[in-house]
RNA sequence: GGGCCCGUGGCCUAGUCUGGAUAAGGCACUGGCCUUCUAAGCCAGUGAGCCCGGGUUCAAAUCCCGGCGGGCCCGCCA
């Protein structure tokens, strides 16, 4: 039982009796207390009965203070007892832990055609997808990442047809010059994409191998930012194991028949899974993935972009008829620019790629700024850590459903609600640990700019439950600033080194926070740095 | 035309699921804090009643209905 937990039982077993016995039953809520409330309040506003506010205030001891001002009652907790707690769970590591949940989920993210360098908007699939792996997996879940890679499209097609022609520009330049003359190319597509769909499996294997080499340079720019992949699973394995029959097969008595195209009637809609030439579509081999998928996991998360949702509802629809329904998706709005949507013709895509260049250079920037006495190469590696984490945290600190406008003054801000600020305060933390040598008597006296840290630091499990049942990574991004905000007021009012009196129990708290930024830290696929 | 999403101080965001006590932060702006552990920090201040209009409720940023503005989707594309 986590530390907040364990009060709130305490809470539940003092208090609840005494209610009961005025009749008080249903409608009693109880939350997080608002600033200057205490630390939990038990709303009664719901509730017709009312109990004397003596009864309830003379329930308090030393470990809960009870207060009643109308019809709530707040409950404050005990610094000595409740840090000690916290302290206790930290050393024995709970705190930290969850039940393990038995069940496996599969998060498939990013999945881009690898026609060029991922631009930012694309990225934010990928930073969403790998933050919510990280904070399930913590949570106790089994969980797996995948990408899922088309080989046998349109695009595919002209970016292999369209390096081979064009071979001495870069592929992406090759792909676009392609593609923008792509009608007078219609035949050799078409035909690609029939070898493809006809399960040819020597020209499948070649189409692989080299778009292996397109997707090896996407995925660096992944690891830069410390996202890999478990695996991936390659769209024409469906053709290749027959898995696209099987599924018109259990749908046949579903199908409708439209001059030869086969398709499902849902609504207004029409749900196409076979074109009239015989060639199955992009959908239909989804639908396979996803039957691979249920049978291989308990859960699938998609990462989807926004423009998947009316795919993915159809998809959901005829996974349902095949009783399948372990299926979701988190959905992400688009990044634009003020230029409005990204796009290469008028010119204002920003690629992953830059974005991650300028943000270490201007880390590299701040820390000359301040810091003449690291070497080089030490400045290059925290440069590099702080300009990798701030597009990271800049990315997934909105909620995925909010739309983004990219501006680059805003995504260079190291002020505030930003990596370095959090990266910032790990270090300051650190510093003092460095310096900090011998042990001295542990005071178990908290004050309470001691106690407001551990109580936000005894958050951490029901922070990243809500984050991860809600899918909302934006949740630990929030709740990191908060902690570093909360260490930063403890840092400036708390001495370390020093004070003799507090010395050992400081030290402990501030050996807390660090180890739960470090959790935070791999949450949110960051790298912290001893120094900045 | 239909469907889905977003709309909170000058700008960006949390809170909306689970309705309740003075709407919470960041940026920007104003003033203050570096002879003690890193000032990418801290403290104080100015600034919104939550897009608009109805409704439900003792109580609405939050729930319901109708608008308005912006985004996305409405292929035998992926």
């Amino acid at each position: 039982m986590h530390p907040s937990e364990h009060m709130e039982q305490l809470i539940i077993d003092r208090l609840y009796p005494i209610l009961q016995k005025h009749g008080i039953r249903d409608g009693v809520r109880k939350y997080r207390a608002q600033k200057n409330f205490g630390d939990v309040t038990i709303d009664l506003q719901k509730v017709n009965e009312d109990v004397p506010a003596q009864e309830i205030e003379a329930l308090s001891d030393d470990i809960l203070t009870f207060k009643k001002t109308n019809k709530f009652i707040n409950v404050t907790y005990g610094n000595n007892y409740y840090c000690t707690l916290i302290l206790d769970s930290i050393d024995e590591g709970s705190l930290f832990t969850f039940e393990r949940k038995e069940k496996r989920i599969l998060v498939e993210h990013t999945s881009a055609n690898p026609t060029g360098p991922l631009h930012i908007g694309r990225a934010r699939n990928s930073i969403i997808g790998d933050t919510i792996a990280r904070i399930l997996r913590k949570y106790g879940f089994e969980v797996t990442t995948e990408y899922y890679m088309d080989d046998i499209g349109t695009q595919v097609e002209a970016l292999l047809l369209g390096t081979e022609k064009f071979k001495d520009d870069n592929y992406t330049e090759a792909y676009r010059k392609y593609f923008a003359e792509i009608d007078s190319h219609r035949e050799e597509v078409e035909n690609a994409m029939k070898m493809a769909e006809s399960g040819n499996e020597k020209f499948i294997a070649e189409s692989k191998k080299r778009l292996e080499v397109f997707l090896y340079d996407l995925l660096k720019d992944l690891e830069d930012l410390n996202i890999f992949f478990d695996g991936f699973t390659w769209e024409s394995r469906f053709i290749l194991d027959g898995s696209v029959k099987v599924v018109l097969d259990n749908l046949k008595e579903h199908l409708k028949d439209d001059e030869g195209a086969k398709y499902i009637q849902r609504g207004e809609d029409k749900i196409y899974l076979m074109r009239s030439n015989g060639t199955s579509l992009y959908f239909t081999r989804d639908i396979a993935y996803h039957i691979l998928k249920s049978r291989n996991y308990d859960l699938s998360i998609d990462v989807l972009g926004e423009d998947h949702k009316d795919h993915f509802k159809n998809l959901t629809y005829i996974l349902g008829i095949l009783g399948i329904h372990s299926t979701e998706a988190v959905f992400y709005s688009f990044v634009v620019t003020k230029k409005g949507k990204m796009s290469t013709r008028r010119g204002n895509v920003v690629t992953l790629r830059d974005l991650i260049s300028e943000s270490i250079e201007l880390a590299e920037d701040e820390i000359r700024k301040r810091r003449t006495d690291l070497d080089e190469k030490t400045v290059g590696e925290i440069a590099r850590k702080i300009g990798t984490a701030a597009v990271r945290y800049n990315m997934i600190k909105f909620a995925p459903e909010k739309p983004i406008t990219f501006d680059w003054d805003e995504a260079l801000n190291f002020e505030g609600e930003a990596a370095p600020f959090i990266m910032y305060s790990y270090a300051r933390a650190s510093s003092i640990l460095k310096k900090a040598s011998g042990s001295g008597t542990l005071n178990k006296q908290f004050l309470d700019r001691e106690a407001e840290l551990l109580k936000e630091i005894s958050r951490f499990p029901e922070v990243v439950k809500d984050a991860a049942e809600r899918r909302r990574p934006d949740r630990i991004a929030k709740y990191s600033y908060e902690l570093s905000s909360t260490f930063n007021q403890f840092y400036r009012d708390c001495p370390v080194i020093g004070d003799i009196e507090n010395y050992q129990k400081r030290v402990n708290i501030t050996k807390a926070f660090k180890l739960t930024m470090d959790q935070i830290f791999d949450l949110l696929g960051i790298i912290p740095s001893d120094k900045i």
